[in-house]
DNA sequence: TGAAATTACTACAACGTTTTCGTGTTGATA
DNA sequence: TATCAACACGAAAACGTTGTAGTAATTTCA
């Protein structure tokens, strides 16, 4: 029903300029206490709040930050959207979402939609064809714009940005170090195949934990899932297959590292059903603790990723760029942040 | 480095008017086809892109929506923003995100932070703490304002606004409908406190279902959790015990229906524990199908919200809405659309 | 008592668009 | 040779703010 009050109507109803009701507002000493008072109840009155675009436009910044991130459906992403979010709230920042849905060109389109001026800077976590393509131009251009732009968890190197990860490699490697100090004598890790950066990392701590340990890696203790599956109709089926086959290959196999929670789901599943217990015949760790690990039987144990406290850093780095963009022009060089992971003890190691 | 290219700065390179340029770009007849060429090769070649807070401010609409959750670390309302967002996207809209982690503050706070021109419409989802307040203000409120709002899934009924929501009295009803064809004879539930509206209807279905099998409800097989629970540190040990006595006290119990996916793996997490067989000595049903339903063992049966669809449903409501403000006056009389529930049998029904 | 300083305002430009209403050239027509 | 379209463009207002630069009226001080 009712319209929207501006500065223009109180200056009208009020009779004075749009200025000084615009500074009586803003409690300016160039008006007087009089016209302050004045102004300011009958701006309460009419319920006068200042239109947030035209401020926008005035000060050349939005105040809301976009975040890009391949799916929301997926419990680490929504954590640290809702670390971004409180964060960015605390700083009176709004978060606009998009979300690429793993495609390239979803990706590409979304963030062009935003850098129109809608938005004061980005963080974004690239989507899985932006990896495979290894095209980064829309990265490249936006900060060639002057858009700051924070990736995390899945980034690139050389992109020039602030940066927040998980050490992926450490993570992997006290697990899976975790498995045989725990008395794993064979371990297999079921990953992804190498573009996926998250996946070639934490296998590459796999690696330097079996080295470190005395154990020689075999290939066929490397299970690497082609994560396109994962769109697919059953693509759990063909995980499943693939590490049935494995532990039927390898019955010496008595400790699993997943490279994600779904795989070790997976994999314990499989395994409960072949008759192999948990942990007693066969350890299990997965990374990113999730929803299903803490409510799986036995319940997993796994690498935390801490995603509400990469999304906060993230917020943090992001909202210093912009606040440096405006104040001067000296800029620091790009930072990355390292986030420390945590080994969560559960069920399903000894 | 590059600062973002204007239309003034067009005309002043290709020693036009603003207007001109402008026009050009659009086509306009007005102009000759020489500069239209002229200035949209111009154009491309720096790159020129409208601003967007510009044209908000100027078309006094931002086509961005504002949708507000109680939590975004939760599968089903990560589904709806999901349908949220690719209805959105294809309407050319972008969705921005406010998290009420269920208070009533941060949702008003929320609210007001976007009701300031930034977004041309709501999409809410009740927090737990302003359904107990029943404070329904800044709802009435942002419609006094002539902003549209839909409500989803938590609403309430006097708020004259479009709502999506799902059959849940049905979706209940069928689900115990279901467990007592399959041969469930003492059907428990385990819901919520009443003013969770959800919870309610739910129960309500639970009672229909018995009383057209001709049972007669006991209130001792409806357990009732204080959600408030939710966010304290051992609610799940809180929840566990409760069932754990309701099963030792009911030993003949041998259904059980949940009001949602975590008190019904909770369920059979406990009855596993007791050495209760799943589906055998004890069949279970859960309220909406999130990835632990998927993923439990035994899988469990449950009723699927589609939070995607209502999500979508709920855009489109809302841009309707928009247009519709947006076009005439003539305000349709508000609507509320059921999407109807489906049952998915998994392993933990006959 | 007259100049300077203070007070309490107002006008205007600017942010980047779109759009309405001109307006100065053409070329054709009577 | 006036008259008039048609054409191709420009000026200016508007969206809602803020901030700078005035400007009257009053007060202060030498």
């Amino acid at each position: 029903m009712k319209k929207r009050v501006t500065l223009k109507e109180l200056a009208r109803e009020l009779d004075v300029s749009i200025s000084t009701v615009s500074k009586a507002l803003k409690n300016s000493p160039e008006i007087s206490q009089d016209t302050i008072d004045k102004v300011k109840a009958f701006a309460k009155l009419l319920k006068y709040r200042p239109n947030n675009i035209a401020l926008s436009l005035k000060n050349r910044k939005t105040k809301t930050i976009g975040i890009i991130i391949p799916d929301i459906v997926h419990h680490f992403f929504t954590k640290v959207i809702k670390g971004v979010e409180n964060y960015a709230n605390t700083k009176g920042y709004n978060v606009i979402v998009g979300l690429s849905n793993e495609s390239f060109s979803n990706e590409v389109i979304n963030m062009e939609m935003l850098a129109n001026g809608s938005i004061d800077g980005f963080i974004v976590s690239m989507s899985r064809e932006t990896m495979q393509r290894q095209d980064y131009q829309h990265f490249t251009e936006t900060l060639d714009e002057d858009i700051p732009l924070v990736m995390f968890d899945r980034i690139v190197a050389e992109i020039p940005c602030d940066k927040v990860i998980v050490d992926d490699t450490k993570g992997a490697r006290i697990a899976v170090d975790t498995l045989i100090k725990k008395g794993s004598k064979k371990v297999a890790i079921i990953t992804t195949k190498d573009y996926i950066s998250v996946g070639r990392l934490r296998t590459k701590g796999y690696l330097e934990a079996l080295k470190s340990n005395g154990i020689n890696p075999t290939s066929e203790l490397i299970l690497k899932i082609d994560d396109d599956l994962l769109y697919e109709e059953d693509h759990l089926g063909v995980i499943e297959k693939q590490v049935r086959e494995l532990l039927l290959l390898h019955t010496d196999v008595d400790g699993i590292f997943a490279v994600n929670e779904l795989y070790a789901i997976v994999a314990m599943k499989v395994a409960k059903e072949m008759g192999i217990e948990i942990p007693t015949d066969l350890q299990v760790i997965g990374f990113t603790d999730g929803m299903l690990s803490k409510h799986a039987t036995p319940a997993l144990s796994t690498v935390s990723q801490h995603g509400e406290a990469m999304g906060a850093k993230a917020a943090e780095l992001l909202i210093q760029r912009i606040n440096e963009r405006i104040e001067d022009k000296a800029k620091s060089p790009s930072k990355t942040v390292v986030i420390s992971t945590d080994l969560i003890s559960r069920g399903s190691t000894k």
